[in-house]
DNA sequence: AGGAGTTTGTGAACGGGAGAACAAAACGAG
DNA sequence: CTCGTTTTGTTCTCCCGTTCACAAACTCCT
């Protein structure tokens, strides 16, 4: 095999590719376990469901792990998305809050299987106290600090009510927590230097049915 | 009050002033609900978490609402929103996988306060034949056809594992369904005339992983 | 009525991402 | 070894979205 470029590690993806790395991850994933050993960038564009020259251009900024008139090896390629992205390392994540979706998300394989270790489940509610998800006792939402600290943990998890949402984020911020996965229906005000990414369930459907009334006004 | 720009119902509003409508029509529910009503651009976008020049340009798409050297009436924008999205219609929504997701989408307040029905939900399981969640009765996941019929659903919600996601989007755009939401960890594949909008919880905290990453990098 | 102060709506510049198209590189056949 | 075939990596162009900056329009005060 010849010699790889390997592009010096302070360059900058654009957010875009960022995007799409998990789903070319995902892709992979299913190859592998399919027993596909190589693969073209059709082939892995049709898995993820985007045009070929976007699949490359994007692995192009990760560096030339192809070789041409061959393709990719889904293994190879594998291991450097996953390591570009940073999932090849494990993330200890807290989850606030333990409704439906917060068990939902405690529960959820796909988490695991990516780096991401659950350490601990909070919630404010006394009466869920002892009880046990997905293996994992529920604990009083006061030890925030000493969870996150004990566990060095940095992306944490908001899956309460929108009404203590800001709350959970100016605790979390102020121990230390520099992510944020926002499942609340309300904007988080955070310092500038905290990421915060947001799930919103309604928004979703919402925009299906702009498109949907759109589709039948012109029908 | 002066007359309003209405313009033509024909115009194509760009896809991402689409996604940030919802985030505007929460904002505004939330002003209304504080008892305010007018407000400028800038506090909508503050509330909105967006800058100020963007919403107005977001804004001017649906039409001229505001009154210059004053801002926007809160009520009056909010059903102009409203309207424009779709949800002062009646949406009737089936969801299909009531795992621990599928009861927090069922039991989702902010569905129904905007204009969606759940008039289904549907599990392959035999064992959840009975149940009931949200106060609407597990069916079979065989009434498919007869409930998108009987009901006239256009959008529908997949809360499965993901081996089951395709055969459920297919069986969806068999009796009529044009809108999906999945949320299964998926690529689908559907006909040119279906929407579907996908997503990914470990996806969102993969983008989070990356960019934690590189903080950690550069500390 | 007139002028000062606000705030919207929009034209114009700018930046980033998408897609087409092609050159460079690898492989295989003869 | 040489030529044809395949597929990557990259350049170039176009389009969409963001942001700036300002004219237009409205209110309030004198």
């Amino acid at each position: 095999m010849t010699a790889r470029t390997s592009p010096d590690s302070s360059r900058d993806i654009p957010e875009a590719t960022v995007a799409r790395l998990p789903i070319y991850l995902r892709a992979l994933t299913t190859l592998s376990e399919q027993g596909t050993s190589t693969c073209s960038s059709e082939e892995l564009a049709g898995a993820a469901g985007v045009n070929s020259a976007k699949l490359r251009k994007d692995l192009s900024y990760l560096g030339s792990y192809g070789t041409r008139g061959v393709g990719y090896d889904v293994e190879y390629l594998r291991y450097q998305i996953a390591r570009e992205i940073g999932v090849t390392q494990d993330w200890p994540v807290v989850i606030v809050g333990i409704g439906n979706l917060g068990q939902a998300l405690a529960n959820y394989s796909g988490f695991r299987s990516r780096g991401f270790r659950v350490v601990a489940l909070l919630d404010a509610d006394p009466a869920r106290r002892d009880e046990v998800v997905a293996g994992i006792e529920v604990r009083p939402f006061d030890h925030l600090e000493q969870i996150v600290t004990d566990h060095d943990v940095a992306i944490g998890v908001i899956a309460t009510p929108a009404v203590a949402a800001q709350d959970v984020a100016d605790r979390m911020v102020a121990c230390g927590v520099t992510s944020i996965l926002n499942f609340a229906p309300i904007v988080l005000a955070v310092p500038a230097q905290v990421d915060v990414r947001k799930v919103d369930l309604s928004i979703e459907l919402q925009i299906l049915a702009y498109h949907e009334q759109r589709k039948a006004a012109t029908a």
